[in-house]
DNA sequence: AATTCGGGGTG
DNA sequence: CACCCAGAATT
């Protein structure tokens, strides 16, 4: 029994060893949130959640830009914030992200916290971000389990699991724990990441590149792109939406919607599921197929003349490509606008 | 334990 | 077209 545990401990030594010495080689260590301090670290890891690193870039180093510190982005105002994150979507990380500056000035002296169970406090921030915020922003101990980490462990250690089920998740959070070093535990986090990304794929894993083959469960007996189990696919319904837009003077009708549900809190028009039996339709534009994670929108723009009534702001096309406002939203908007300055003419 | 949150990249 | 991505909150 001793043994066993001596020989585990020493597989564990060499797990994380080799990870380590990989990423001082291989990783990568100019990403713009890389050597910047907690707080970009912090921005980074929320605006990473299910994204992906190139997504990210541009839209990172806009929103350092406007809001360069923690005070900063307290003091803004939630649609400027969400101005910035429009496009990127899962727009409940935007605000959050303001909540949680907000919550930092007022509970934690303005300062991010430095340790989990206060960082975890934050919404937004769940355990493998406060992982990461420790390791890469505080250079302190922390575990993550993203993505990449469950692929490497699943398959280095031979875990048959199935991703998805509260059981995979228990068993993988604890392998991490187990293998997460307290020596170099941020350059360690960023190298088992690094190598999910670029070494360790999901289709066609690069094994001859890989430090840890040698230990690798699934590369000895072979198996390496079946590990982990693909999670149990969903059917994925589809709806119509007429996106009526009410249209008077050359500006268009966009209202604010409520901070649950798909889109909160940004800017839009109209979303029906029928169209009204009467309705002074001025322009019609070709229609838009919308993929969300859970479901597919047939999106039909339309410019109308009435309903004009209920709206109480008014955005010129290009005052209101500003606004935090979804992908299909803005795509419209776009058409509109390069159709109005050409021909768009309202007949009274 | 399962669903709900965007949008883009990739085969 | 289907799946995944530096996940977390909600039910």
């Amino acid at each position: 029994m001793t043994e066993s545990v001596g020989t585990n401990e020493l597989l564990k030594d060499n797990f994380a060893l080799s990870v380590v010495t990989w990423q001082e080689k291989f990783g990568r260590h100019h990403l713009p949130w890389q050597h910047s301090g907690a707080y970009a670290t912090w921005i980074s890891e929320i605006m990473l959640q299910q994204t992906q690193v190139e997504t990210v870039i541009n839209y990172f180093k806009k929103f350092m830009t406007q809001f360069p510190n923690i005070a900063a982005l307290a003091n803004a105002n939630i649609d400027e914030v969400l101005a910035i994150w429009s496009g990127l979507g899962y727009y409940a990380r935007a605000r959050n992200i303001h909540k949680s500056a907000q919550m930092i000035v007022n509970d934690f002296d303005g300062k991010l916290p430095s340790n989990i169970e206060d960082l975890m406090k934050l919404p937004g921030i769940g355990p493998s971000t406060a992982g990461a915020i420790m390791a890469l922003g505080h250079k302190h101990y922390g575990v993550i389990l993203d993505g990449n980490v469950k692929r490497i462990l699943s398959r280095c250690f031979g875990r048959h699991l199935d991703g998805q089920s509260h059981h995979a998740q228990k068993q993988l959070w604890q392998l991490s724990y187990w293998v997460t070093p307290e020596k170099n535990c941020h350059i360690y986090t960023q190298g088992i990441m690094d190598l999910g990304s670029s070494v360790c794929h999901k289709l066609h894993p690069q094994c001859n590149q890989c430090p840890i083959q040698s230990i690798c469960y699934a590369h000895k007996y072979n198996i390496t792109p079946h590990l982990p189990y693909p999670k149990v696919k969903k059917n994925k319904p589809s709806f119509t939406k007429h996106l009526v837009i009410p249209y008077h003077q050359g500006k268009l009708g966009l209202m604010k919607r409520p901070n649950t549900g798909i889109w909160g809190g940004l800017w839009v028009p109209f979303i029906l599921d029928e169209l009204p039996k009467e309705i002074s339709t001025f322009r019609t534009y070709h229609s838009i197929k919308h993929i969300f994670t859970h479901q597919t929108w047939i999106i039909k723009p339309l410019l109308a003349n009435d309903h004009l009534d209920q709206i109480e702001h008014w955005f010129y096309p290009e005052d209101a490509l500003q606004l935090g406002i979804p992908k299909p939203v803005r795509d419209v908007i776009e058409i509109i606008h390069h159709d109005q300055i050409n021909t768009l003419q309202e007949v009274e």
